[in-house]
DNA sequence: AACATTACTGACCAAACGGTCAAGTTTTTT
DNA sequence: AAAAAACTTGACCGTTTGGTCAGTAATGTT
């Protein structure tokens, strides 16, 4: 138990402290996943000393765990989203948009989750197992439903996700490869992505 | 230097150990990431001992350069062999295809380079911005060509590349969350995947 | 068989790392 | 203002890790 947790109330001081501690895990964990990460690297991020980082975390592992729970709680909100009873070809370009913009704006936290996965996900499989799989089984019903409507194509709705998941996040993960093969540095891939992806997509659901 | 490259010419022995420990070094590195990785670890998985392997390599890194070298000359393989000549949404469902099956069969060596670009490729930059660019570039003239030919519809090359590099990918390094999403474990993946992709870019190709 | 080269290893080292702790400082409470 | 609680840190410890080296074993050459 970390020393901070044996007092009585959090603190003032607690509430700060922690959040400069997270936001410069945040920066380290994402640039050199969990094991290339060094408390001392989180501490001279944090402007802090190593042993007050241990004062408010127990370990190096705690930070990291805390940073996944945060994560996945606002990381799943879009897919809660969606709604049945709007158009679906909105509803999902819709759903695109806001995965991209958050690959766009919290690149940080995506790569933090694609190093965890990455790894074999040590520290998230239950979540994954249990809430991200009935959430995504729930919304996978809606997709099916629409296709039985003749409101949008036949089509595998796990695979349509993990679709929208995977080109979506692929330009805050890969970064650097797509700056790399773009020519023009002028260009924010983002701005260009968005409308190749719902265009994508909606092409491929007009039943 | 490497012991070994002390040595006048390569031996039997000198190519048969390099292959033992660069398997089992793609075994820990795909599994760990590159600082999650130790030499013992290497060692161990080859069944010999940490001085017997920088016998062989300079040190960890030159293990991991060595890796990805290797892996880079085939990986991009698949992209160099879409011809201009031949029909375009074949050519590019073929593309699919063996990005896919290498995504199945050498899920290893992708999620090493999943890895590497990851933390800002700090190994393979220069690659990625020279043969690489040069190589997409090559091929997104074609893609240009065709769609001005009306053969396939308008669409912006760069990212109809990292669309299928993100999906295909995806299998092979978001493996443990696919598997833990989708219901039925009787089921592979890369099955259900190969049409799904498949149908999503030659519908969005048609002209 | 004698020699030369290549292959291998136990023991070791220095640096890095996660984590602890006693003692000191600051903030809050009374 | 004094006491209590919360906060901070320099110094330290045991372990892990990348890497070295002197000496030994195995292999190849003549």
């Amino acid at each position: 138990m970390a020393r901070s947790e044996t007092t009585k109330k959090t603190t003032r001081i607690q509430r700060q402290k922690t959040d400069v501690i997270l936001e410069a895990a945040l920066d380290v964990f994402s640039d050199f996943g969990f094991r290339g990460s060094t408390i001392d690297m989180i501490a001279n991020r944090a402007n802090l000393s190593k042993p007050n980082i241990l004062y408010y975390f127990d370990n190096k592992e705690a930070i990291h765990i805390s940073l996944l729970e945060k994560l996945l709680k606002t990381w799943l909100a879009p897919l809660h989203e969606i709604n049945e009873n709007n158009p679906p070809v909105e509803e999902i370009c819709k759903y695109i948009e806001q995965k991209l913009n958050m690959a766009r704006d919290f690149p940080r936290e995506s790569k933090l989750f694609a190093n965890e996965i990455l790894q074999g996900a040590p520290h998230v499989l239950p979540e994954l197992q249990g809430s991200l799989k009935d959430l995504v089984s729930e919304k996978a019903k809606i997709i099916r439903k629409w296709a039985a409507q003749g409101k949008i194509a036949e089509v595998d709705p796990h695979h349509l996700f993990f679709s929208i998941w995977a080109t979506t996040q692929h330009y805050a993960d890969f970064d650097i490869q797509v700056r790399s093969v773009l020519n023009d540095e002028t260009i924010d891939p983002f701005d260009t992505a968005a409308p190749f992806l719902k265009k994508m997509f909606s092409t491929m659901l007009m039943p």
